[in-house]
DNA sequence: GGTGTTTCTAAAAACATTTTCATATTATGC
DNA sequence: GCATAATATGAAAATGTTTTTAGAAACACC
């Protein structure tokens, strides 16, 4: 009942020819004849032969396979990411073996070290929160093992490509945006400041006030674990019981966002004229909430695609077996600020 | 500079014993003698050996990875479902190989070819909205490759498992919620109709209207094909025109529902008082938008847990050569109704 | 001391492919 | 007609494991 698998082998016999031919056949090479050529792609056609590609693996020391490790899946930007890894590397003829870190240090380290054992040709990465040790990465660089960091990237790692999105930038214009606005008493809530992200993220707010001569009030600032949105309400409800309020709320994650906008509403706040509230990275729900909630877009599936792009050049130099060595990148993304009504008081010109 | 990968004959040149020897010392085999599996041992650990994966899935004819193919990763619904899928392949040893078929058959073909390749040891699928022909499906299983779809599961496929989820079941009480409510003219969005999932909500919607002695008016029934925000936006529009115009719009996705509500309320009309909506698959968004959307919660991270233990489970069936074939299982996972104040009129307990 | 058993290790085959090297045949040039 | 080149194919090695089979050495039993 179970039918066997061919192999070259299979088709070679059936033929009176040997495995190599048929190799070279299948390929078009041009040291088989055209009528043998013929007559083997036609019998592996009629017996749906399929290449094994373990086996190619074994011999060419090459997978064909990239890994990508993320912190977790079920997050708009992340996915959005993971969509342009796919169909970066579905073009390019690569397969995407995924792994989920669960934000976790001890998660990632298994995962390099199952992707590795599973001889993926490169790695794409997105640090895990807790990551502040890059031993397990670096490992894999001396093996040559090509890395690209995205997102969530790796600077203390050398010789590696990153792409990373310019969250400083668009951290500073959300603030200047708030100032323009006429908001001065600023929060802020952070997320965990071993990523670099959002480590940019609260420098630029500090420095938006220094520059725009606001005096920085640690009250203001708060810092989540779980990026959540309890921990948005939770922050929101301690700021309306503190005397002045803050006038505006600046959050690290839409979902903390619309958290603070929650406890804001139940208080009987008006947002966004009592208090504005901001978000960061555009998920769906962000237009959709009410007030419709100001955000920073992040290019996802643009960073996907680029980083997956970087990688696959790398392995592609590394087999190409050439002098020079590979000469590593860092691209930046830009945001794009979208202004809704949460943080609007004046007129403007609502994107 | 570059490092070199570490194989088994590696280890057996340096401590003088055979490849075999060694091999065998690593997985604690009684055969050898514990001086030398701990000599073998240390070494290992010494110079970091990982096994090669790809070859050992040559030689045990076993790759310890699984496929899955899923529509669309950017999609709270599907990412829940890679989510569990992931958890549960990771505790059983198992690597996650991922397609996205974009809800095209021939993308489908593709991946299940190139996984097929891949000598992944099973396939997880949920059907491309396109999906109207199995030959693919059949093919695999002639193969002897154990599948096992989910949610958009493939009814026609013998032999072979199915976790769904009981849309039927959903979307009738959605149904009968809203007429207890007292909404009489209720219209639905539906599905591309390929998918069981969009039938069956569909079907019961139909039956929950004659179960009631509703009349069906089929100027309330609209399809969509994108199942975008737009769609639900244009329909509600189109509807908003005719008189009379519907009391209630259920809508196949939370999605379709929102872009219905922007409608909805673009034109004055109050929600939930002139008319009800409710959507179907519980995104965030649906709890945070105004007012709240009414819809059905779909176990996603479960079924992603149960559809690979049976897929995992089968695979071992398969490998341990019993006798008795292997006995499939069709799983049904029961849906929530999420009442939210979209579609209640009637003081009622809000959840 | 020969036979049989136990304990440990090695050799070799197998997995499916690719590629180097070799070889046989045919064609080309003089 | 002979040397050389071109053409087409095959044999064999190699990739890194696992596993079957075999075999050597040590030991027990009569």
């Amino acid at each position: 009942m179970k039918a066997k698998q061919i192999t070259l082998a299979d088709l070679a016999k059936e033929l009176g020819v040997s495995p190599a031919t048929v190799s070279r056949a299948l390929k078009n090479h041009p040291d088989i004849s055209i009528q043998t050529r013929k007559k083997v792609q036609e019998l592996a056609d009629k017996l749906h032969y399929r290449p094994n590609s373990i086996a190619q693996g074994l011999r060419k020391q090459e997978s064909k396979v990239i890994g990508v490790i993320i912190p977790e899946i079920v997050h708009h930007f992340f996915s959005s990411v993971i969509s342009g890894i796919m169909e970066y590397a579905y073009q390019a003829g690569y397969r995407v073996m995924l792994c989920q870190s669960m934000e976790s240090l001890a998660k990632e380290k298994e995962d390099v070290e199952a992707l590795f054992s599973s001889r993926v040709d490169g790695i794409l990465i997105s640090l895990a929160n807790e990551t502040n040790n890059y031993a397990h990465l670096e490992e894999m660089r001396n093996y040559g093992l090509p890395i690209v960091s995205f997102d969530k990237v790796c600077q203390k790692l050398e010789n590696h490509s990153m792409v990373m999105i310019d969250d400083y930038e668009g951290a500073y214009n959300v603030v200047t945006h708030l100032i323009e606005q006429g908001y001065r008493r600023i929060a802020h809530i952070h997320g965990p400041l071993n990523p670099i992200t959002s480590q940019n993220r609260l420098k630029a707010y500090l420095d938006a006030l220094k520059d725009h001569d606001l005096s920085q009030n640690d009250d203001y600032i708060m810092g989540c674990k779980q990026v959540t949105q309890e921990e948005g309400y939770i922050f929101a409800k301690k700021w309306i019981q503190q005397q002045p309020i803050p006038d505006a709320i600046f959050a690290v994650t839409d979902l903390v966002a619309i958290g603070a906008m929650v406890a804001l509403k139940e208080a009987g706040l008006k947002i966004p004229d009592d208090i504005a509230v901001v978000g960061y990275s555009d998920w769906a729900m962000a237009s959709v909430v009410e007030p419709a909630l100001t955000t920073v877009a992040q290019p996802g599936f643009e960073m996907g695609k680029l980083a997956t792009s970087l990688l696959i050049d790398e392995i592609k130099h590394l087999h190409s077996d050439q002098e020079i060595p590979y000469q590593h990148h860092t691209e930046v993304l830009k945001t794009q600020l979208k202004i809704r009504k949460s943080s609007v008081r004046k007129p403007i010109l609502v994107s």
